[in-house]
RNA sequence: GGCGGAGUAGCUCAGCUGGUUAGAGCAGCGGAAUCAUAAUCCGCGUGUCGGGGGUUCAAGUCCCUCCUCCGCUACCA
């Protein structure tokens, strides 16, 4: 059997509606997720959104709305996101929900009885406007010489009562963690970068607070909430019922790979495995921070006013064209860049022209010369094994490998140079002079196209999910039959082409996009 | 400042442990074909591989140095 899978996305900090950086952490998940369990492993995919908070509370003040209502509203917003793209998530986890409070107090009752908590103080320049401390250097002088906040709010020196989670004891165990496990952090850069942090001293962590109280209430000190992170991250182990020894928990625990922002790195490779290590809990297997998009070369803001909103593109381009593109141009864990231009030219040259065509020019040929009905298959012939074998090489081993890796984009590339050659292959055999001269050989070129358009709509499967079950539909192949364990069956088209099944006319699965008049 | 990345054809980037004339896609130019979504196929690149120095029979590929850009440098997420 093989083993299960289970990932997660981070849990998204729904204070603002969802944007292109959340799509595009949606979509890279949902892809892996797609391909594990197209390898046939039992996979869970969570995620969701992370809902409690100091900025939550403040947003949903600036509304006139309870956080309850506000965080419901946002949270639906990324849910209807999820199902806009097409992710095959198994549970949108909220941290809101009854069970998640248990958990994170399950969790903190773990650490504390391994006397890893104890009650402290916590100072710093607070403004009560704000209800937020702000840095030292975040601070400007007003006229008068007091201390202001960047929003213009007086900030004090204030200490208040506060729980600690003696971070600083884990130093050492955390760094044994990663030599012992070199690939808990991934990229390669992300790991350093976490290296030389643990190695320059861990401070013990602040993690309740008494100055809001939006969140998960401290067990035994109700006047406190918990910090948020501690909270957010544990919604991996509620997920699969923790702290109940819950079947799923059982299968899934510990978590295969936490796909996350490289901003959340620190939270993730660091604050997580210490508190898990606590509460003695098995740790995730691996962290992988992936990069940003950047619009036109620039990094989205509010206040440059470039936030997209993934629902138009969408609108623009089509799920399937949007998930590609994202995948295909973007070196997963490096930071990309998108443009209007960028995706309209990636999805027709690849998709439309090459891919999208290639299976259209070949159905239709079926449909129109041949009735639909499927044509014999040939001998053999070179030219046709050669096509076969590169097709097959990239479906079962190329992209698989890749993706294995998680180098998605290396994996889209090794698949496109099989549509390449498949492109190739037709324009030399040219069926449609054979046609007249000699009928068999046609045969036996189509038949190979066939089959080989049916391994690259398998392959693909994770990238665009809908687009390949439309095509694979059109082609008669049965749901049974997508796995990527029947790529390895050779004997499917001839059961298919004896089955009497009939090739309708087929319709383009990938319009040519058109540059909209302004991006 | 410290640490970590990156700087390769007009554009986006591959180039792992050093070794045939430095590659791909896109865009551009020329040609072929006409089955197909005017899609496809073939041909065409004299690039100081950021600058300089060094190691080596041999360096985008290792070492040093300089320049530029980016990230991290703790308790908002």
């Amino acid at each position: 059997m093989p083993k299960p899978f289970y990932i997660t996305t981070a849990i998204s900090y729904p204070n603002g509606r969802p944007h292109i950086g959340h799509a595009y952490e949606a979509i890279a998940t949902d892809a892996i997720a797609r391909f594990q369990r197209l390898r046939g492993r039992e996979v869970f995919f969570l995620t969701g959104t992370d809902e409690h908070g100091l900025k939550m509370a403040q947003t949903a003040r600036e509304q006139g709305v309870e956080p309850a209502i506000f965080a419901e509203q946002m949270s639906s917003a990324f849910k209807q996101m999820d199902d806009d793209l097409n992710i095959s998530y198994d549970r949108f986890i909220r941290t809101t929900e009854p069970a998640h409070h248990r958990a994170s107090q399950a969790i903190w009752q773990a650490m504390a009885a391994r006397g890893d908590l104890y009650l402290g103080r916590y100072e710093g320049w607070y403004s009560v406007r704000d209800e937020a401390y702000y840095g030292e250097e975040e601070l400007v002088a007003a006229d008068t010489g007091e201390k202001l906040s960047p929003q213009g709010t007086l900030v004090e020196w204030t200490v208040e009562e506060s729980w600690f989670f003696r971070l600083s004891a884990y130093q050492e165990k955390l760094l044994a963690f990663y030599e012992a496990n070199p690939d808990f952090i991934r990229p390669e850069s992300r790991r350093n970068e976490v290296l030389r942090f643990v190695e320059g001293g861990l401070a013990d962590l602040s993690i309740s607070r008494t100055s809001f109280d939006w969140g998960v209430k401290v067990p035994g000190s109700d006047n406190h909430v918990m910090y948020v992170w501690l909270d957010a991250l544990t919604n991996y182990l509620t997920g699969l019922g923790y702290p109940d020894d819950t079947e799923s928990y059982r299968t899934f625990w510990p978590a295969d790979l936490h796909i996350i922002g490289k901003d959340v790195v620190r939270f993730h490779a660091i604050y997580w495995p210490a508190f898990l290590m606590s509460a003695g809990i098995e740790l995730p297997k691996q962290v992988f921070g992936h990069g940003f998009l950047l619009h036109r070369g620039e990094k989205m803001s509010k206040s440059l006013g470039n936030v997209v909103d993934p629902a138009d593109l969408v609108r623009a381009f089509g799920v399937d064209p949007l998930r590609y593109f994202l995948l295909r141009e973007v070196t997963f864990g490096q930071d990309g860049g998108y443009t209007t231009e960028a995706i309209v030219n990636r999805v027709n040259a690849d998709l439309a022209n090459s891919f999208g065509n290639l299976a259209q020019r070949t159905l239709s040929f079926i449909a129109r010369n041949c009735d639909g009905v499927l044509p014999l298959a040939g001998k053999g012939a070179e030219a046709d094994e050669a096509l076969l074998k590169q097709v097959r090489e990239a479906c079962r081993t190329e992209l698989p490998q890749a993706f294995e890796a998680l180098a998605l984009s290396q994996g889209i590339e090794a698949w496109l140079r099989a549509v390449f050659a498949c492109n190739q292959y037709i324009d030399a055999e040219a069926p449609w002079a054979l046609r007249k001269t000699d009928p068999e050989r046609m045969n036996a070129v189509l038949a190979t196209l066939y089959e080989a358009i049916a391994d690259l709509a398998i392959a693909i499967q994770p990238v665009i999910p809908a687009a390949a079950a439309t095509l694979l539909d059109a082609m008669g192949v049965p749901e049974s039959e997508r796995s990527y364990a029947a790529l390895e069956d050779e004997t499917r088209y001839s059961r298919l082409a004896a089955s009497g099944f009939t090739l309708a006319a087929p319709s383009p699965i990938f319009p040519r996009l058109e540059m909209p008049a302004e991006g």
